[in-house]
DNA sequence: TAATCTGTTGCAAACGTTTGCCGAATGGAG
DNA sequence: CTCCATTCGGCAAACGTTTGCAACAGATTA
């Protein structure tokens, strides 16, 4: 039914092996007969079959995009960003969605192995252990987690979420509530780890609540509980729980910023959308989309190495404003600007 | 390297064929000796190649979704819905973005034909010609836009656009704008359609202002020439649009909806966190992807066949209210409650 | 003139499966 | 004890490519 290599050259009266060196060694035929041979390919409408060539090639032209959740608009801009460069490379990309589950996860690069030449594993659940084993079965790059000997792609939340702390330490907070996500998030300890630190070093509180789905509606859910700590600030796994809480706090008659601020992380297309618009830490997921796929078709020894950090920007909108203990000296410039913006 | 059904039937003792058989067709084997194949299987860690499988029996197990842009919010939740079902039913999927290209839309169903047991097109961009063309070198299912005998799943938006548009004459519109979506796009000619006859039909003026990308930068970019039209309310192809007209609207001292209504499409995950909330046609697009996916696996005789029509739903937000010619007797029950919400 | 090289092409094996066909073994019926 | 049916497993061809090897022609070199 399609048409294949044996068509061409019956058509074009040149063996097999003609019709194969003109696609994929040109320099090896004549380039009379080459330009014959496509003419006819053109003609018929021959296509490569890919699978039979990565049968014997070994290389499938194909990588598999790993994502805990498609929906979460996170991860839309990032999948875009590897999609283009890859297919600019000539690749095609298998995109999966493990609704968050470790298992699922390990499940579907086990079954995207034999069929891809790479995967990019996003935001991934599983144990450390378990990652590095699958390293083994197929080249792996992770993105947004750091595992020593993995390759990796990681925004740096660590720095984001110092900057973000500092930012609500400066604005008078001293007490501050992280909400937390993802049990297993890699990105979640990170932030964690940081957050406290900045907050440790001021003398300032911190309280942890979670771990949470990085859902919307668990930012709506968390308020009460947000509310009972007596924080005056918060920052959030995720711009989504961020904003989930934007309006859980607003329906409770609750002031943002003027009782509460709220920080959220990521930069999701929506953030400066909502009022009031959200303070929140950039990630750069188009240039870590591409990095991944840089890393992962880089021309390997043996598989991709090294780990990169993309810088994230804390961007500083209408969410977060002066709290309860902000000293006198404190509202220098910097500080007023935000307060009046 | 890769452990092959070769291996398999090597350390077990049998032959090939029955390490082939005792996967794809349990019941040819004796019992004993498949769970001894399946043990030595396990325990070499065999998993069965795609590409050879796909090679001999002519289906891939994979399936190809290509969308318009994979970072408009519109997409994900039907991407995901798309995967996830595709996955239950053991296929993977290739998911492409043509950055609303008919061009590179064209080339990605060729280069994913040979690859896949059918392509999933969403909101294709090009003309019906093409698409009809196409579908003679691979299995196709359209989705949102209708093409004589070409098997699709729609969401009825017209059915949408004329309750939106009756919304808002309810309310007093006499004159409206519809901002137009893209060149080429079914739907938004669908849209147009309905809203300019029940416009019509009820004697108010329906002005369109396009064609436009769908994206949140041209509802802004709208916004003088929609107040110059002296409209009192407008409909948008689509939230994105519509929460960009909101905001410059807002940005330039507007009311929404004291002075302009406002009524999206899509019902995009932040329709309802922008303020006002926007009042928009929800469009079931979860279940659009998993019909699709349907069709196209359906036991075909030949190729996926059928045309489903999903219905929308106009909800009703803050985004839209009482209009300019809201006549005495027409403030009823139903438009009032509207009009408090 | 013989030897060597270069460019172009054909030949055939290989990649990892599936599957129609055939033969061997087993068991039940007569 | 023979015959037949059934169950099971092996054999080998096939799927559409790529690629090392060899053959051949013509050109170059010695």
């Amino acid at each position: 039914m399609a048409v294949t290599i044996r068509d061409v050259a019956r058509a074009s009266g040149v063996h097999i092996s003609t019709v194969s060196r003109t696609f994929s060694a040109p320099h090896l035929v004549n380039p009379e007969t080459r330009s014959r041979v496509l003419a006819t390919a053109e003609q018929l409408g021959y296509r490569p079959n890919r699978a039979a060539r990565a049968l014997i090639t070994g290389r499938t032209h194909n990588i598999g995009l790993i994502v805990a959740d498609i929906a979460n608009p996170f991860f839309p801009p990032l999948i875009k960003a590897a999609e283009t460069h890859a297919r600019r490379r000539d690749y095609h990309v298998f995109v999966a969605d493990t609704d968050e589950d470790p298992i699922v996860e390990l499940d579907l690069v086990q079954a995207l192995a034999k069929q891809v030449d790479g995967i990019l594993l996003c935001s991934p659940r599983m144990s450390d252990d378990q990652i590095e084993l699958l390293k083994r079965e197929v080249p792996l790059v992770v993105i947004n987690r750091l595992i020593t000997g993995l390759p990796a792609v990681v925004m740096d939340v660590g720095l984001g979420a110092r900057d973000a702390v500092q930012h609500l330490l400066d604005l008078g907070h001293r007490h501050l509530v992280y909400l937390a996500g993802p049990r297993g998030s890699w990105t979640n300890r990170e932030i964690r780890r940081a957050a406290g630190a900045t907050a440790r070093t001021a003398g300032a509180d911190l309280t942890v609540l979670g771990p949470n789905q990085p859902v919307e509606e668990t930012g709506a859910a968390a308020a009460e509980a947000v509310l009972k700590t007596g924080a005056s600030a918060v920052l959030a796994y995720n711009d989504l729980m961020a904003i989930g809480l934007l309006q859980a706090l607003q329906d409770r008659g609750v002031e943002v910023p003027g009782q509460v601020s709220v920080v959220g992380i990521d930069d999701i297309a929506y953030s400066g959308l909502v009022r009031p618009r959200l303070t929140t830490v950039a990630n750069p997921t188009g240039a870590a989309g591409r990095a991944a796929v840089d890393m992962l078709l880089q021309q390997g020894d043996d598989g991709p190495t090294g780990q990169v950090t993309l810088r994230t920007d804390l961007i500083i909108r209408n969410s977060t404003g002066p709290g309860p203990y902000v000293p006198a000296g404190a509202l220098n410039a910097e500080v007023a600007a935000h307060v009046k913006e």
